[in-house]
DNA sequence: AGAATCATGGATAAATTCTATCCACGAATT
DNA sequence: AATTCGTGGATAGAATTTATCCATGATTCT
């Protein structure tokens, strides 16, 4: 069981889109050269989470990227099923019905006992992720030496945060 | 985020050597056959099963495996972890420390919140897995035509559980 | 209007993980 | 002593993940 790493980009780019000023965004190459990964690639996940109404795009130059919705209205629930898609981990084969001497299929109309169990668990996984919104990561600060506290990755928004016309 | 077949393979292994008189065992070729698997392969499983303490092995003619405790002390999460490994699903890649100009590390110090945010959803989901065992599993009964309840998999398990000897 | 910029989407290749098998070895029982 | 079994290593094949490039169409700035 492994978490793709494109989960914890787009976790992070959504994250980081938080902290822009209200209407600005940040190209889809911006945050490519931010993770490290090449644009194209970084767009598939950009992508999918437009298509689940987390992001929402600005086309044409001084476009790119930025929040579809409030902060505190995006869990990581909803980043992690746009990006992984929504398959449970635990993919039920129905094993007891197979092998070299199987009961008749009548004997099984009841769910898989095994299947029940591990669904339950990811459902509980979901529930918690269900309620961390990207406002309450957003709230996760850093604190400079001088006191003072910064956002993550905030020298890095300085540069390519994109204002909205005026 | 996809769980292995074997981890399937795995429980229901466990599951049926539950289903077994005190003392008898199944030797690893039976079960491969059940699941369709060559020996080999599930051997992978089952080793990983024996040295967690979750299976027992019988060596020799008429040897096998059988369970390694009471059906009552083995979980879910157990055998989950005994396959895949105790690897969280989500790794911290300290994405916030990377890009063209990260901060400097001493921001740092404190765990990242995303991440703590992810292990915190797969502690849930460990916690739910620990909850059921093996023997509430075995409790998971079938009802059979004739209203008489049978195990699962006991047809196949009448011909191939070896008896202790006496 | 024209050119530059951007997102979209498809095709594709490399790397990693998972699945699966075979073979040689050692241990225990019949 | 021979058979049967588990152990462990080495090794392919399949599937998924990761990553990149390129062609297309839409939008905005000049």
């Amino acid at each position: 069981m492994k978490l793709s790493d494109g989960v914890e980009q787009a976790i992070h780019s959504v994250t980081m889109l938080a902290g822009l000023e209200t209407g600005a965004v940040l190209s889809a190459s911006s945050l490519a050269e931010f993770h490290g990964v090449s644009t194209s690639y970084l767009l598939k996940h950009l992508q999918a989470l437009s298509a689940a109404g987390i992001l929402a795009t600005v086309p044409g130059p001084k476009g790119g990227y930025r929040l579809g919705r409030q902060p505190g209205a995006i869990t990581l629930l909803d980043i992690v099923l746009a990006v992984e898609g929504p398959a449970p981990a635990f993919r039920c084969n129905e094993i007891r019905q197979r092998g070299p001497n199987p009961l008749p299929a009548r004997y099984f109309k009841a769910p898989c006992g095994i299947n029940a169990a591990m669904l339950k668990a990811e459902k509980a996984y979901r529930a918690e992720l269900a309620r961390v919104t990207v406002a309450a990561l957003k709230a996760d600060l850093v604190e400079t030496d001088d006191g003072g506290i910064i956002a993550r990755g905030c020298a890095f928004l300085e540069h390519h945060q994109r204002k909205p016309a005026r």
